[in-house]
DNA sequence: AACCAGGCTTAAAGCGCTTTAAGACAGGCC
DNA sequence: GGCCTGTCTTAAAGCGCTTTAAGCCTGGTT
């Protein structure tokens, strides 16, 4: 076989021509690599001069560094893995919180996705590859047991769900918080009779039951509890207002688990014949894209991204830079958003 | 917000512990590090034995390569770097297709996300640094000479959007016979009277305004031409919608430039007591998430993630390994979704 | 003149892995 | 025995960058 050190192949293109590296750069300039990537990562040492000299040359060489590289010299490599679901808007806004607030602390992130193909495990396997010193896990549906596990390679931060007796810090919203201000809400515009639709299994359906059922008590209005079976989808809550609407006393509102399931809701109450909110007010739970479409204009809980994700890169910095160690749990404020699916209840309705 | 402290710092010690490297695992077999790094990948040399032992270890010791040294140690990467909008679930989607493409041709990804504060160019950077051997550019709004320089650098692909007089590849789907279908299976329908709501300016609006206008031709109702001003989203479709109820005859079938227009235009039918599709027939474009919503079922053109992310990783590998030159656009055939939005013409109904 | 402090610069030792040429060895053949 | 074959193993040279200790000045101080 042969084969040169360099240069083969590819030969008569733009393409062949190596990239500049750091030598080229200080063979240029007259000095050497490491005045060049002392200047460039902008350390102490050099000369205003020889800063000049060698931003210019770089510049003129268009050379930029190489990440596996630095990636390898360095100690630290300053990065936070963030496995998500790339089909999620939910995540894709997360992400966009998380790196400005990497950014300040001036980290870089790795993305790793799930897909159908790719588990939560493969995608996590390949952020520890990339030499992440922490991890931000966005929705992650791994049992407790394999994320303590993690916890004890590197700081893992999990995002959006509780992990019930964890040995890693989560940051995620108060469920029964939320869904209480929902039913404040209408309990203000003055309604009572206020059913709830569950979200099925799952520690994040429990969280918001109870609040659902605590927020009833409070406002005096134990008797009127109603949960009826839902799910995560649009089609769950179409069963749903199947349910409601057959009812003789129907709700004058109804709170969803989410927002997919309200407008599953939404929807089968109009071919009912019911009007939102004149006849049935409607909210909804994690401010999605969806509820915000104008013609849906669903109130609904948001879970605030950019406090999530806050505080989510805050503790792995603490961690990481400050030598914090034990595991916390960060509980952020949801608050209400108001749309159009709510309105006066009876009580408050010009007769 | 509330934050309590859990547990303990036993992890700590675990964390110092370096992480095993090539060479621990050698010095346990008591082989050197390049038998080690052959089996390990698979390489030809090994014996047997050998390979038994090391594999042995290395699942013992935990070993996991390390990707920074990798990838500098080998002359290529194997990287595809993907430009992408974290935010889109278009976009989702596509890159789950793309992983599965690479990942056949045993390529793997590296995803730099678009967001606010981070443009084209500086996810393109990252891409660049991070030694990717090509580029997969989901929706670049940059212009084609910019696009051309890049191309210099090394092979990269545009997808879903053409790119005039382009310097790169470009695989897209055919977006005139996608509107063509639509605009077939309505007047199949029965329907005479298809009016298009346009998608503002940009060269994807241009090519689906076209499909539109050459479709009604060829059925020979060029003289029921009706395009009305729109834009991207669902507030657009709404406006159109205003314009269409406002019309004296009005027309039995919409065809919209894209999904959003399209739900904008089904929620303002129904609010003005129109129902879908007895007294209009309504087509997208996009097949997005949303046109699949249970009480959207929205009729619409889709462009086939798989097909067009084979296209594009493919054309890629024949230029990384096949050294291929020249550029090449591919285009794609977009195939009609049909789902509740579309039915009978007013020729077709029963009277 | 000897000495020192302080500012710049650089040689050199890695970071953890890949790759290849060359070495070691066993067996088969004349 | 000498020679050749083929199989398995490894030493060593990087990949392109970071980092540190050591070196070299120059201009004071004593």
């Amino acid at each position: 076989m042969v084969s040169r050190a360099r240069g083969c192949g590819l030969a008569d293109d733009d393409r062949a021509r190596r990239r500049p590296r750091l030598e080229d750069v200080a063979a240029d300039v007259g000095v050497s690599t490491a005045s060049v990537s002392l200047v460039l990562r902008g350390a102490a040492g050099p000369s205003a001069a020889t800063r000049e000299r060698v931003l210019e040359a770089a510049a003129r060489l268009g050379y930029r560094p190489d990440r596996a590289a630095s990636l390898l010299a360095r100690r630290r490599s300053r990065l936070i893995g963030v496995m998500m679901d790339v089909r999620s808007t939910y995540h894709g806004e997360l992400v966009e919180a998380v790196h400005e607030a990497a950014e300040q602390h001036g980290y870089d992130l790795v993305l790793s996705t799930t897909t159908r193909t790719r588990d939560e495990h493969r995608a996590v396997e390949t952020l520890l590859d990339s030499r992440c010193e922490a991890l931000v896990l966005l929705g992650a549906e791994a049992d407790a047991a394999w994320l303590t596990a993690l916890d004890r390679q590197l700081p893992v931060v999990v995002v959006g769900r509780p992990v019930p007796s964890a040995g890693v810090d989560v940051v995620r919203a108060a469920d029964d918080e939320g869904v209480g201000s929902a039913v404040g809400h209408l309990v203000e515009l003055g309604h009572r009779d206020i059913a709830y639709v569950d979200g099925g299994a799952g520690v994040i359906a429990v969280g918001r039951r109870a609040g659902y059922e605590q927020a009833m008590s409070r406002h005096g209005l134990a008797d009127q509890v109603r949960v009826l079976p839902g799910g995560h989808t649009e089609e769950d809550g179409v069963v749903a207002a199947g349910l409601i609407t057959g009812w003789r006393a129907q709700p004058t509102a109804v709170v969803a688990f989410n927002d997919r399931v309200a407008v599953g809701l939404l929807d089968a109450f109009r071919r009912a014949g019911l009007t939102v909110p004149a006849d049935v007010s409607l909210v909804g739970y994690d401010d999605s894209p969806l509820a915000r479409l104008a013609h849906i204009g669903l109130t609904t809980v948001s879970q605030d991204a950019a406090g999530l994700t806050h505080h989510a890169v805050a503790a792995l910095v603490e961690r990481l830079d400050r030598g914090r160690t034990g595991h916390r749990e960060v509980v952020v404020p949801p608050h209400l958003v108001v749309r159009t699916s709510t309105g006066p209840g009876p009580a408050a309705r010009p007769a």
